[in-house]
DNA sequence: CTGAAAGCGCTTACAG
DNA sequence: CTGAAAGCGCTTACAG
């Protein structure tokens, strides 16, 4: 086990004060006018001693750490694994880390990785925000922390965020169905205050108003903890009482619930129900029945993410709002009625 | 923007040394018979100027960041995006932030990340090593930092890790196919001299040669850099001129690529080839013939991990190898022929 | 061209 | 019971 060395022991070696060291290791040496040979000598033996510079130390004193946070719902969902991955990328051709915190929507989870991130000085953060966490994001900007809001945000706070024209693409999936002929269209959505969430419930609405579809056919709210259990009754419902011929699915975790229920009581797709996905997913290509979905441009969104982030990082105080485009994806499960 | 307040503001406010102010806030009041009205006069003030440790100092001068990397071949891969998450909750359970690496299979991706990690002080690592990688795990450990690897491992290398009991599942796996009466079996696995495919494919032909079955009928080597190209040629052949009955995805992605040329060649599972996958998916739910499969202990493979790091970093220098128990999940697509 | 020194925010052995 | 001081590994304004 070899102990680290530090600046001071290449200082040491050759006897020179640290300071030169570092000027030479940072590429300041003709600023600070080195000469060309001890430059040289200095980097010799920084290499044959095997130096790796603390970055511990050196975030104390400047004071960044180059380490984003990012916080999302959970990691283990394939939405969030994708944008992960993304922003990963992004940030680390500029340099930065990234630490991941997986909040399960639940405030007071997202409160936890928050403070711990916190004291270990991250020098910004991505938040996918959990229902309820206003406070978290405001104490952040009072305390001047660099931070963006990712898929959803909060009316009424002022930070910059990127997420989903979410009410357009609601609108545009459920006038899909009603031009493929179903009039009995219900929507499967999270019950939650969330902005995605309402835009995406008003987007259905909208447009089966402006249809004459009696508004509201059926509107399903989720319990994020019992999803299973609350899509099982929803489904059963939608069928048997409100006689649905077609059903929108508010996100990527509720469409393959749903895909799920389907199987289980074998509906027939689109015959007895039309299916209209969220996000995409490997199961509905293999799903019998390719499913139709809204498809969200995750790539764009952690790279814009990224940008507005690092931008504030370097000192940049205006706020962004960014509504990406979705695309719809047209295949045999919402089929002409 | 509230600055952000130290140890030395607290102990200014109240006209005492940082000591105290340390002692007292680290709960060892009692130990330095601290007085009480002082303990408790230092506990307020802070409360009052929000004060929150610095991590990067604490970490700087106790040369603990309490912080795991954690490398991994792609954290959008839902099988690592699972096996992240636990590790995610197992890590903070102890206090431990976890930063996240994607190395694509790479060595050289792998060789970046570790460096980063190495200069940001993290106080162990987790990694799913890439191919070639060896020199890397060898430089932590001469280094004296703790790494345990898992999914795979390096048989010349002496470090914990957690794997796949890799050979006996394979073996299970195509004796479940030769018992349900297929009998030109293949395997479709990497290119890769990685220990868990060596022992996946020496299962498959293990198990082959001792049924008489002429050893290896056909085995697929998939490159990682172009699978679905490499995966649609070996399908074709495997079918074509080896007139395969029966084929053996040796991981998760190997067998979504798979399902994905079965549905493209509109090939008949199980009647013109049985199809056995790995990892599981919701994908092999939602095929229209469910597809039987290994079934790894992700949860397991996570914790143990996590549980053998956090030993090392205690000081403990034992070694530990452990071989999981796969689950073989039996379904349509293996009917017997 | 080069060095001594302060300081980032903590902890802790030592002294009183 | 309490404080002064050193030190973790860096950077950088200042002095020479």
């Amino acid at each position: 086990m070899s102990k680290r060395v530090s600046l001071k022991d290449i200082a040491r070696e050759i006897g020179i004060s640290t300071a030169l060291v570092s000027y030479v290791l940072n590429g300041r040496e003709k600023e600070k006018r080195v000469a060309a040979e001890m430059a040289e000598r200095i980097r010799n033996v920084a290499r044959e001693l095997n130096y790796v510079p603390n970055q511990v130390a050196l975030s104390l004193k400047t004071g960044s750490t180059r380490t984003i946070g990012l916080i999302l719902a959970d990691i283990a969902n394939p939405f969030f694994g994708q944008l992960a991955r993304v922003v990963e990328d992004e940030a680390s051709k500029a340099g930065y880390t990234v630490i991941i915190g997986s909040s399960d929507e639940s405030s007071h989870r997202s409160a936890a990785i928050i403070e711990t991130l916190v004291n270990r000085q991250v020098d910004g953060f991505i938040i996918v925000p959990a229902e309820g966490s206003q406070n978290q994001v405001r104490g952040l900007i009072d305390k001047g922390i660099p931070v963006v809001l990712a898929d959803r945000y909060f009316p009424e706070i002022n930070t910059s965020h990127v997420v989903l024209s979410n009410y357009e693409a609601a609108f545009d999936a459920v006038k899909h169905l009603i031009r493929n002929g179903y009039k009995r269209i219900g929507i499967v959505a999270y019950q939650s205050g969330m902005i995605h969430m309402r835009e995406r419930v008003r987007g259905y609405r909208e447009v089966m108003e402006q249809h004459k579809l009696q508004k509201a056919i059926s509107i399903s709210e989720i319990r994020f903890e019992h999803m299973h259990k609350d899509v099982d009754e929803a489904m059963q419902k939608a069928i048997r009482q409100t006689k649905a011929d077609a059903l929108f699915f508010a996100t990527n975790s509720l469409s393959i619930s749903g895909l799920y229920c389907i199987k289980k009581y074998g509906i027939k797709v689109p015959g007895e129900l039309a299916f209209l996905g969220f996000d995409g997913s490997e199961s509905f290509d293999f799903f019998y029945s390719p499913v139709t979905f809204v498809e969200q441009p995750i790539q764009e969104m952690a790279k814009e993410s990224v940008n507005l982030l690092l931008g504030q990082i370097q000192g940049s105080s205006v706020i962004h709002h960014r509504q990406l485009q979705h695309k719809l994806i047209i295949r045999e499960s919402t089929q002409l009625a």
